[in-house]
DNA sequence: GTCTATACGGAGATAGAC
DNA sequence: GTCTATCTCCGTATAGAC
């Protein structure tokens, strides 16, 4: 396989993502026609289905692609220097979010189709049981270096915690993509206060 | 108007309400057809129509209809008795979700599609700060009776929790939707070891 | 690989009888 | 108010040329 090939297949493959992101974060998912990703890539409807089978396998790897950024950050940021403090680790998770996505609209919209589509929900649970492990490898970390506040050991004390800072995190994402008057530093101060220093 | 014609009027317009709401449940707000309604439902296409204007229309009053009940839910602990503490805040809240898994993924619809319609994000605004008011409320009531927790008096200490009570309900809510595992007691164990006490 | 053009099915909504 | 029947549009996905 000539790689000169290969890399302008992702090339494409990457413009449509790129386009059907943004369509879908306009218009919603189910509201998106493929003749919309044909006007915001400039590509045309069979250009798309040389390279997507449907339209759920598109939004499938739109979902994956935004998703699997998150792990990288948080497992580098997790491994490099001083372990991140639990509030610390919210922050990364957010900010990565903020930056990738103008909102968190197509999030939102992901959770909502996984909750009736199996292929969907299947990819939600494996980023999702991804990102539980990821983010209690850098609980405990951090808890190691805090015995003071880990009595039954860094282990107990992540396990204990990590279902509140995933949910703080999926709440920031919703609250913003849902709320008017959202206000990030307001929330984050508020999680600073109740999360463990 | 005579009373009986309202009153079986009102009955009709929940019985469509309900079939809506299971057949979303089931299959998502966008994936159900009427035709879906009009099985489930035993009535007609007409019959609906007689009494919706549109399919959204009929999605505005399923959601209404279920945010309502978290809202009455909340009311009336906070205002009975001993305030409620913000973990047993939390406990309500998620609740009355806890014993229908139809509503809570409905509510995950509803948020999803409020990011790209308007006249659901009315809906869920309106809602939102109507659950604020109460929360903020409960968590004040709280706090005046723990001085000692709020040194800048009960308002501001309300004020800094609400974000995360409000998030921590919405994760659990969604987390109970699409996670096939989820575990609602190791969920709010985890709660109740941030919140205050 | 990509384009244009289109077949095909399905869904929302209405008309008109009862 | 409700039913049956149906109209009309729109969206997905494909066929075939280049």
């Amino acid at each position: 396989m000539p790689r000169i090939t290969e890399a302008r297949r992702e090339a494409r493959r990457d413009q449509i993502r790129a386009a059907a992101l943004r369509s879908f974060a306009a218009k919603g998912y189910q509201r998106t026609s493929i003749a919309d990703v044909v006007t915001e890539s400039g590509l045309s409807a069979g250009a798309i289905y040389g390279h997507y089978a449907d339209k759920g396998e598109l939004f499938a790897a739109v979902a994956q692609h935004v998703l699997s950024r998150r792990d990288d950050e948080i497992a580098a940021a997790s491994h490099e220097g001083v372990p991140p403090s639990p509030y610390e680790i919210l922050v990364l998770l957010t900010g990565g979010m903020a930056r990738d996505l103008a909102d968190g609209r197509v999030l939102v919209q992901l959770w909502s189709e996984s909750t009736v589509d199996p292929a969907l929900r299947a990819v939600v649970q494996r980023v999702v049981g991804s990102v539980r492990g990821v983010l209690g490898d850098a609980l405990r970390n951090w808890f190691a270096t805090r015995p003071d506040l880990a009595p039954d050991g860094p282990d107990a004390a992540a396990q204990l915690l990590l279902p509140v800072v995933m949910g703080l995190g999926q709440a920031f994402i919703m609250q913003r993509a849902l709320l008017e008057d959202f206000d990030p530093d307001a929330y984050l101060a508020a999680a600073e206060a109740v999360l463990p220093r």
